[in-house]
DNA sequence: TGTGTGATAGTCT
DNA sequence: GACTATCACACAT
């Protein structure tokens, strides 16, 4: 398996968000391979985005997204949920790619465990469900994805019969206009069948 | 098949 | 002190 390269992720944040539907990302934990397919994405961007951390400028939490592109945003919230983020944009600007949703392609039985559910399309169809099925917690925060062994994306390619679909963001209201969420359709393990 | 609600803690105002 | 880029379960339909 190969890395995607840095400059993959320095490019335009919603560029980025779309381009990585398909695309596989790769856990190696406890000597376990865990590999999921990308279904679904969201852009988040910088002073332009009031729904983004970083809309109004660096804090200690979102200071990654103002760092270099390709490595890993996790943060903690709804007191006890994690997400993951990879932080993507142009030069000198903040952004970040939320990962929503995975389609479980190898370590099923161990996202199970994690999980507590069995069925396949339980695994990671959600923000939360995947970072518990890929044990990604806060200490992967500004991981760089480019040259990690323990946590990476590779390269990964939609089915013939598969499209892009692209929606507003889910969750956002304040600026819901934006249609920055993109989902592989026809897929059952989107986080939500109804946008 | 869909809507409502409680759990729970880090972050920012 | 208020607010979350959520989930799982309960309950009604």
């Amino acid at each position: 398996m190969i890395h995607l390269p840095r400059t993959f992720y320095a490019r335009e944040t919603v560029t980025v968000a779309e381009g990585l539907l398909g695309k596989l990302l790769i856990r190696h934990v406890r000597g376990v391979r865990l590999v999921g397919r990308v279904i679904e994405t969201e852009a988040y961007r910088g002073s332009d985005d009031p729904a983004s951390h970083a809309a109004r400028g660096m804090t200690a939490r979102n200071r990654v997204m103002f760092g270099q592109p390709g490595h890993a945003y996790v943060y903690f919230t709804y007191g006890m949920h994690f997400c993951f983020n990879i932080v993507a944009h142009k030069a000198g600007l903040p952004g970040a790619v939320l990962i929503r949703a995975l389609e479980p392609l190898e370590g099923l039985e161990f996202m199970a465990r994690r999980r507590g559910r069995s069925r396949p399309q339980d695994l990671a169809s959600g923000p939360a469900k995947l970072t518990q099925a890929f044990a990604i917690r806060k200490f992967l925060n500004g991981h760089d994805l480019t040259s990690s062994l323990e946590l990476y994306v590779a390269r990964g390619s939609l089915a013939s019969n598969e499209h892009v679909e692209q929606t507003r963001r889910i969750g956002v209201d304040s600026d819901g206009s934006k249609p920055w969420r993109f989902c592989v359709q026809p897929s059952r393990f989107v986080s939500r069948l109804k946008p």
